[in-house]
DNA sequence: AGCTTACGGTGTACGCTGTATGGAGTGCGC
DNA sequence: GCGCACTCCATACAGCGTACACCGTAAGCT
């Protein structure tokens, strides 16, 4: 798997030329899980996007797992990156997790892409070089950048997975249906503390500009919660 | 789908008695799922499990994905949950994150199971009362309370999910392949900062204490993010 | 009592998935 | 010019979730 996503094979020296290339396939495969997502990404629909069979695939990848893999790689090669120039420690931070909101949200699978290990191809190993690099001059320990980092990516995934799984019409529309259902089942004064709250944050979740204020809340705490780790050493 | 959530249907006033109930298959698709998983968990191999033909378990659900459903909402409403009395909302916390933790470890796959909407069930909803209480006093406002509970399952889940892939055994099997393989194809003076960071991480990693370690780091750093928020409050 | 009807259980079958296998055609290297 | 390595693909298989039709059962109605 590795050499595939270092592009690493050698050119085949006999046979006909090849109709394909990993990057076609992964291209066209991007282009399709952007459309619908990962599940309606299927080897049959991919081939016929690039109008071969489907069994094609196969002399290009090992499966479909890996081709995942490398579209994730390829995704995340890709995604823009700021610079750091001038900037303080907490500025740095959240340009990592501006620039990772955005990868997720161009690219909303990417989330949902669970690799049995690591993903260890270029774009992985830029995008963590660039990343690591927002934690100089923080008096961290290797282990503890590496945790720090891995701190703020899960706080901008689980963001991007809650605002994935929904957007304001389609929970307008299932809160009117599920709703009424729920308050003929339950009874509220069993749960007066999850109702009265889970009634306001229903409220604030269906209006138009929550995804920010629940994005900056919980930016706030991630920078929050490093600060007491950081600021220390850099006074 | 809250309907049989809550048990509220009606029981039958025809035909023969029924063979097995939702709780029965609850409970043997649980005994399944923490077993081998939740890919393994199929409609035909639960059905065998419970000696009935497959086609029967739809007289009893939906289908599967209102059964994950069901196995999330018992998960929950049986874990354990450690009580607030005399704690500090530093403690109550911790609590509540500790006990989910315990939740992950003892069904890993409850973190895989993504309903495609809230589960409002009898489990979550006694959940979230119990957990919205560990904020009582810190002077949140409701929507802030919710997002704050949020914030926090939010990195246990994530954690948990980083447990779940990697043990330290198979991390090592796995590196000692990966690791020639990508040290033949990756130029480590390309990737200075991860090259070094991410050995030492690695190394980490395989130590065996590594989980608890990361735990603690990022339950400290979730607890000083909160605690900027908080502490003004309470003084 | 007997007919009707709702209901539980299930055999069969459909459409879908990823992919193993083997064969046909192609072009380089000997 | 022979053989082999290679691309591409048709067919096939095992597995999935589940729609549908059917049979037997037992309760309600007349």
């Amino acid at each position: 798997m590795i050499p595939l996503l270092w592009r690493t094979a050698h050119p085949p020296r006999r046979g006909p030329s090849r109709g394909l290339s990993v990057d076609a396939i992964v291209q066209a495969a991007t282009r399709l899980a952007d459309a619908s997502g990962l599940e309606p990404l299927t080897m049959r629909a991919l081939a016929g996007e690039l109008g071969v069979a489907p069994m094609t695939l196969y002399t290009y990848v090992p499966g479909r797992a890996e081709l995942l893999e490398l579209l994730v790689d390829h995704a995340v090669l890709t995604m823009a990156r700021r610079g750091f120039d001038g900037l303080g420690w907490r500025e740095r931070v959240s340009a990592v997790a501006e620039d990772n909101r955005a990868l997720h949200r161009a690219h909303p699978w990417v989330a949902a892409v669970d690799p049995a290990r690591p993903v260890l191809g270029p774009g992985t190993m830029a995008k963590y070089e660039h990343e690591l690099a927002a934690f100089d001059g923080c008096g961290l320990s290797d282990v503890d950048r590496d945790a720090a980092l891995t701190f703020v990516l899960d706080f901008v995934t689980a963001s991007a997975r809650a605002e994935a799984r929904s957007s304001p019409e389609t929970d307008e529309a299932w809160w009117a249906g599920a709703g009424p259902v729920l308050a003929a089942v339950m009874d509220p004064s069993s749960y007066p503390l999850a109702a009265r709250v889970g009634t306001a944050a229903g409220e604030a979740q269906r209006s138009a500009r929550h995804p920010d204020h629940a994005w900056a809340f919980g930016l706030a705490r991630v920078l929050d919660g490093l600060a007491a780790l950081v600021e220390p050493q850099i006074v």
